[in-house]
DNA sequence: ATCTTCGATGATTAGAATGCGCATGCGACT
DNA sequence: AGTCGCATGCGCATTCTAATCATCGAAGAT
């Protein structure tokens, strides 16, 4: 993940950068608006993160030029600049984050976290184990490029499995979240098991190696290896 | 637009629902975690604005189980719990701001701005599916450049299919969207098949490969490719 | 250790019940 | 006239139930 700084002061601008690349990403910084512009512009980051006193060209510009230019990465602007007068200019200017300084790092990381992880709607959307991939919102599955067609149950319980890859699920829980049964689940009653079984016939059994494996006592898990 | 704010004390909830519609909002309350919780995944909003201190079932427990159940909603956390450790702890579980109380309402506004901005791919005026092609403004739909009759609500409703297109929809999204009733939707009621049914015969049946599909157990979909 | 036995757990199948989607028609309103 | 809302009824995919069959693994005997 790529995030540009753009901040004169340099020994802010150091602190970040060290930071930043400690939590893994890769940092560069512009020293000037102009600067920020051209390379948010001609080659844009995964983030920005945006100082509003700068010089040459002043911040709240280079956003309004950035925006206007139709470039959409997300920004935080990091400034001094604390009246809620200046805050709501920035995010009405097109920022999706402001943050005050002095800030605690922590806070700015989770934050610079949750603008990154929003940056990647469809990884929401489609869940992958493998070769199967399930994009949920259109409800389709595919495995091997091939559609399956699922039930609306089939579906559900797919995902459920999905979302959980690597865990066991037990009945309960299937029952609890798939069939929203909060209580009377019995033993006796074996829909589940009905249900895997088909949902197996239909993502397993037409390729080779198998995904959903039984956990004998315990439930059912979704996952690469054969155990 | 609409928004969902959980939250117990009246007082605050009051105050926001009118803040928040006097910007134009569609606002609901949810006064616990419990139906927070309900509200959010059964019918997801455009945003959530989540309180921390709850009854029944804590805020923090109703993000990490929203995000768990993959419901991927925008979270703005609203608290006076303040330290960097809360502020931390809250976006790492999925939320995507978080504003300290007491806060300055139009920092709340913008910040709702910011996020909701985000959701939002800009307006076009010509929605498009293979050859079939909407002109918004115009209300003009054709197919194989063959200009085709709507009704008012044909024309709505296909309007709401395209821009989701990909997206399976619900009736119950479809009597709130395009009907715009709120509640008094039942399974009995089957005005929206009805229509779904008139608009097929309309875009649909005269010509070969059907865009307008219906995904049993769920609802509707609009897209190329048979299922 | 290896083999055998047996109970418990899971898999499979078929048929029954459910509920969903769709067509049709009528009345009301514009 | 044209459009929309609403109710009824049918057909069938889906889901559930229930009964049978397969498999696993622990315990005991050899």
């Amino acid at each position: 993940m790529r995030i540009l700084i753009i901040e004169d002061e340099e020994k802010m601008a150091k602190a970040l950068r060290k930071g930043l690349e400690a939590e893994e990403y890769s940092v560069s910084v512009a020293q000037s608006g102009e600067e920020g512009f051209f390379l948010a512009s001609t080659d844009p980051p995964d983030l920005v993160i945006l100082d509003l006193m700068l010089p040459q060209r002043d911040g709240m510009e280079v956003l309004a030029a950035l925006r206007q230019k139709g470039v959409s990465v997300p920004v935080l602007i990091l400034t001094s600049k604390d009246t809620v007068r200046d805050r709501v200019c920035g995010l009405d200017a097109g920022a999706d984050d402001y943050l005050v300084k002095p800030f605690a790092f922590p806070e700015l990381v989770a934050r610079v976290r949750a603008l990154l992880r929003r940056g990647r709607p469809e990884s929401v959307d489609t869940l992958r184990l493998a070769d199967l991939e399930m994009r949920v919102t259109a409800r389709v599955v595919s495995r091997e490029g091939r559609e399956l067609a699922l039930t609306a149950r089939e579906f559900d319980l797919l995902h459920y499995l999905l979302r959980n890859q690597g865990r066991v699920v037990s009945r309960e829980m299937l029952a609890r979240d798939v069939w929203q049964e909060t209580a009377r689940y019995t033993p006796l009653d074996n829909v589940i098991d009905v249900h895997v079984a088909n949902l197996r016939r239909k993502i397993d059994e037409p390729f080779g190696n198998k995904l959903l494996h039984t956990v004998r006592g315990v439930g059912f898990v979704l996952r690469e290896e054969a155990s």
